[in-house]
DNA sequence: CGTCGGGTTGAGTCCATTCAACTTCGGTGG
DNA sequence: CCACCGAAGTTGAATGGACTCAACCCGACG
C-alpha cells in the first residue's frame, strides 16, 4: 500500500527492509477526501503529516482580492505537509484536486525517527529538499519563461514525477484539473490560460482531452520547456 | 563570529551550549568573495555547504535566451546551499551581490551531526524548510500579487529577516543591489522595475537611496504587501 | 428538454516590454 | 582642475502580451 512512497524515497538511495518496516509503522490512519475538500487547513497546527496514496492535491494561498495561487502539485507518494512536523503552523492550505486517499504520519513518530534512524531521517529531509528544488524551478518559470514554455515545463515535470511512481500510461498521464485550476498554477487569467493551452496544442507536442495529457513529441516538449531534470535528484546514490 | 547563525537558528528554539560548540566545530575555513563572483557554481558537487557571515548573495538560474532569475536572497546567518548536503548536485548557481565573507561546513561533519545530534539536525532541517516557505511566498507574489505589492512584500520580508540577525538600523537596511538585479528577482524588465520602484516611492511608504532602504510607513507597507510573517516561523518553541 | 460548469472565441483596454534617448554621478586621466 | 567616460537610473513612445467583459458552444446531468 505504501508502494508509491517506497518508489519515491527509494529512487534517491536504497531503502533497507528495516527502514521499510519503520515507514510501515509510521504511516497509520487512512482517510479519504473528495475533490475540492481541504486536506489541511491554513492556520492549523496539525499533529501529523499527510501522505497521498491516490489522487492529486495542491498547496495554495488565497489573497485578499480572492486571487488563488497554487504553490505545488502533489501526486501519490508525496507528503503534502511533511514540513509541518517542524514548521508547526500551516501558513497555507492543501486542497484535493481529485478524490484523494491519504495516510497519516504522527509527528511524535517522526520525531522518534529523527532520534533513532539517521539515514531514514536524511531521506525524509531530502524529500522536503526536492520540494524546495521544485519551488525554485517554478519561480524561474514564473519569472523568466514564456507562458507556453512554463506550461510545457510543468508537463515535463509532472510526467517525470508520475513515471517514478508508475502513474503514467505510455506517454500519457491523468491530469484531473480544470483550466481554471491550471490558471491558478501559472498565475494567469482563465481566458489567457486557454489560449496558452491552445498554442501548445497547435504546436503539436501534446494532446489534452478527457483529463488526460498525451505527450506527442517528448523531445520537442523538452526543448520548448528547456527541461533539465537535474533538480529532481533522480539518481540513486548514498545520501 | 557565528553570532548571526546562532541568532538565526536560535530564534526558532533554544540552542544548548553543546549545540553551539558543535556548530563552532562544524564551521571552518573562512573565505571571501567579491561582488559578482560565483560562490557556488551551477552543476558542481560541493563537499561542503556555505554560510554567509557578511554580505548579500543570491541563488539564480540562467535560461537559454540569457534571462536570469534569482530564486532567493541570502543574508548573514543563512546557509546558501545547505541542501547540497543531500541533493549532491547543484542545479543552479549562487552569486555574491556584494562582497561576501563566508564560512564552510563539511558535508562529512554535517552527516555526523545527523548521526549524533538529532535536535540540532531538526534545527538545520528546519532552516531548509523555512527556505521552502519563502519560496512558496515568492511563487504567490509572482503569480497573484501586483508588481508594487510584490516589491513591498520583498521589502517586508528582508526587513524582518535582517532584524533577526541585527542588520537593520532603525527602520533602514542596507540593500546593495542595482535595479537591474532587482528586476531579476521580480522577473521584470529593468525599465518596468524602475517604474514599479517609482510607484512605491511615490506612495510614500519607502525611501531608497545610496543602496539604503528606509521604511517610512511600516503599517501601510505591510498593507500594500498583505504581509503576514507566519511563514518565517519566528516563534521560539520546541522543535 | 433545460440548466450548469467548463471550454472557446472576439473585442477593447491596460500592463509590461522593447528600443531609444537623456541624465546623474563617481571615477579616472589629461 | 576639469573633461571625459561608463554604469546606473529615469523618461518617452510604440509594440505586443495579458487582462476583462461578454458571448457562445458543448456535453453531462437532472
Amino acid at each position: 500500500m505504501l508502494e508509491s512512497l517506497f518508489l519515491n524515497l527509494g529512487q534517491h538511495d536504497s531503502l533497507s527492509d528495516d527502514e521499510q518496516s519503520l515507514l510501515g509503522n509510521l504511516m497509520t490512519g487512512e482517510r479519504s477526501f473528495a475533490a475540492g475538500q481541504d486536506i489541511v487547513a491554513s492556520g492549523s497546527r496539525p499533529a501529523y503529516s499527510t501522505l497521498i496514496l491516490d489522487g492529486l492535491a495542491a498547496r495554495y494561498k488565497v489573497l485578499a482580492d480572492g486571487g488563488r495561487q497554487f504553490t505545488s502539485l502533489q501526486i501519490p507518494g508525496d507528503f503534502v505537509d511533511l514540513y509541518a512536523f517542524l514548521l508547526k503552523t500551516m501558513d497555507h492550505g492543501v486542497i484535493a484536486l481529485s478524490p484523494c486517499r491519504v495516510i497519516l504520519a504522527d509527528h511524535s513518530k517522526l520525531r522518534s525517527i529523527t532520534e533513532r534512524a539517521p539515514h531514514l531521517t536524511r531521506l525524509l529531509w531530502l524529500d522536503t529538499l526536492i520540494d524546495g528544488a521544485i519551488h525554485r524551478e517554478w519561480i524561474v518559470a514564473m519569472g523568466r519563461r514564456s507562458k507556453v514554455s512554463h506550461l510545457a515545463h510543468l508537463f515535463c515535470e509532472l510526467f517525470v514525477r508520475l513515471q517514478v511512481v508508475k502513474r503514467t500510461n505510455g506517454m500519457s498521464f491523468h491530469l484531473p484539473v480544470s483550466q481554471a485550476e491550471l490558471a491558478d498554477v501559472l498565475g494567469l487569467s482563465v481566458v489567457h490560460m486557454n489560449r496558452v493551452i491552445s498554442a501548445l496544442r497547435n504546436s503539436g507536442v501534446i494532446a489534452w482531452a478527457n483529463h488526460t495529457v498525451t505527450i506527442l513529441d517528448w523531445q520537442k516538449l523538452q526543448q520548448i520547456a528547456e527541461f533539465d531534470p537535474t533538480y529532481l535528484s533522480m539518481t540513486r546514490e548514498p545520501r
